[in-house]
DNA sequence: GCTTGACCTCAAGTTGGCTTGAAGTGGCAG
DNA sequence: CTGCCACTTCAAGCCAACTTGAGGTCAAGC
């Protein structure tokens, strides 16, 4: 079984060796000994360190993601939580694809001043909608 | 001029008493007087409000929004800036479609493991390389 | 054998966007 | 006139996810 380094997993990982350790003390991932003082990780905490910046790109926290590992470490993705997840996404992509049609338009408005803009005027409504809302 | 007691504005906007301080301590807002202790702000806070949670949303800080508004409060949004926004946006829109995607089509995947899906597999590829990115 | 430099530990600091707590004040209903 | 209650100030706290700093250790190259 291969070990990497610590060194060589931040270099090839993209994540900074104090992140590393961070993740170790948070029980995110595992060192599996040491060379001297250095960390060794197993060849496969690569792979789950994939898959803990896709997690992150998806809005999960930390936390979340550490209940998506076994104890091994190898992943356990309950199905049921991935689509409601996706569901979030889903309405935030719809959100944000509101948001990026009204600020082109406004962008091109010919109007005076934004506020003379019937399409701002209804962006904002949605606007003071979603802020009132409790934050996802 | 109507002038809004800060309960009453807390109330209309969705935003909170201590958020609305807080605001007005960094300078997004300004209140235009007091009754008794109490802030009263313009009926325009309202707009700006909205307008804030509007900026909140499509991704911009405080700081930035802050910049957006003349120091009357009237919004002075530039187009270029918000262009540029909004190809921020399609980008991110673009990045969490295929998120959506990949996390579905895993959801429903048949393989035994998530870790037997090609598709699974190429999205780690895809969140390696966002993640070792610099953060937007 | 000595230096070097990347690692180590542990505590504390950072950032953004607020909220909370303690102690005080003032307008208004009764 | 009294009590209530929403406000006030100011400092401190909170959250996540890290980073930084001080002081220490160790394997490897010269």
């Amino acid at each position: 079984m291969k070990l990497l380094d610590i060194g060589v997993l931040s270099e090839q990982s993209g994540v900074s060796p104090s992140t590393l350790r961070y993740y170790e003390e948070i029980g995110l991932i595992q060192s599996v000994g040491r060379h001297g003082l250095r960390r060794q990780f197993d060849a496969q905490t690569a792979t789950q360190l994939a898959l803990i910046s896709l997690g992150k790109l998806a809005g999960f926290s930390l936390d979340d993601i550490k209940g998506m590992f076994a104890k091994d470490g190898t992943p356990r993705l309950p199905r049921a939580e991935l689509h409601l997840r996706a569901d979030a996404l889903d309405e935030q992509i719809r959100g944000l694809t509101r948001l990026r049609d009204a600020m082109r338009h406004v962008a091109d408005c010919p109007a005076e001043s934004h506020m003379d803009c019937p399409k701002f005027r209804r962006l904002m409504v949605f606007a003071a909608r979603a802020g009132s809302r409790r934050r996802v």
